[in-house]
DNA sequence: GTCTATAGTCCGATAGAC
DNA sequence: GTCTATCGGACTATAGAC
């Protein structure tokens, strides 16, 4: 991260990153698919974050508000690592691979979310709907917390964008 | 096309082709930025056709129910493309890659969308919110249609998608 | 059109941990 | 004996510079 902070994630070679790790390119690929992918490890840990509480809400809770559940836990979770996430996007925001990247790893977890919402009994096309609507409010909150500069916390950001998506059938 | 769809996306190289195409190499890429790009061609006719759409709405239109006039307009167009879209999708479901580089052109067509409903008097971020839903509800319907292999209509699925999506707030 | 950097793959060898 | 980590060299294709 420090290397494409530096000079960019294009003019960062492997050969680059691997020395200043103290290894070799070879070594670098076993641990990582590609150059992207090092960027996105750890993302496993928010989805498991983001399934068991969805899995864990009581029976009697709306999807909706269990996917809200979910996601405000995860929100709370990026909140903690602010200046981490901050880094991490800027870079990313800089180059269309990384966020080509980024859109794969949430379309992921949306698909996770889904399922686990079709194993609490919920059938489809509503399962995937509920995860794909959830995931986008997500989304703009997220960006919105970067473009306003930590003027909001994320959880706080989070929990207005799905207030606003529950009531978007109404007029403007 | 028909060489992804022979051997697959990884198994075409661009020299193969141009040669099929009676060009070299050099002119592929001067045509497309890389060698995914040519299977996404042509998208900016589906953006302006949801953006035209959308900004032609009266103003007394709610602003999720001229994205819903946006997208089925897209759909109607794609159901008339039915056989060549289908055996597009095939090809990109089966590369990773491929994937990613559909999820950045969707980001795009919600970008373009969040722009002209920030046009027609719309705040943030209730516009991105509005926009990204409104994507999400149209991904879920497509690909259904997609694995349903042609039992219903896209227009027919885009529409029903959106309804639900009206009341995902209410209890399930 | 030519020339080149570099990402990423395939082959295999080595060596410590348990 | 198996698992997992390292490294090396040769190779191909993409994509950018000129």
């Amino acid at each position: 991260m420090a290397l494409y902070a530096e000079r960019g994630f294009q003019n960062t070679t492997v050969a680059e990153i691997a020395e200043r790790a103290g290894l070799t390119e070879r070594t670098f690929f076993r641990h990582f698919a590609d150059k992207r992918e090092v960027l996105f490890a750890g993302s496993e840990e928010f989805q498991e974050l983001l399934v068991g509480t969805v899995a864990k809400a009581s029976e009697s809770t709306a999807p909706l508000d269990a996917v809200a559940a979910g996601l405000e836990a995860v929100s709370r979770m990026l909140q903690e690592r602010r200046e981490f996430s901050r880094q991490r996007q800027t870079i990313i925001d800089a180059n269309a691979e990384l966020r080509e990247r980024e859109l794969i790893k949430l379309a992921n977890l949306g698909a996770a979310l889904a399922e686990v919402l079709r194993k609490r009994g919920l059938d489809e096309p509503a399962a995937s709907l509920t995860a794909e609507v959830g995931i986008a409010a997500f989304r703009v909150a997220y960006e919105r917390w970067h473009r306003e500069d930590g003027d909001r916390d994320l959880p706080e950001l989070v929990t207005e964008s799905l207030n606003q998506l529950r009531t978007l059938s109404g007029r403007a």
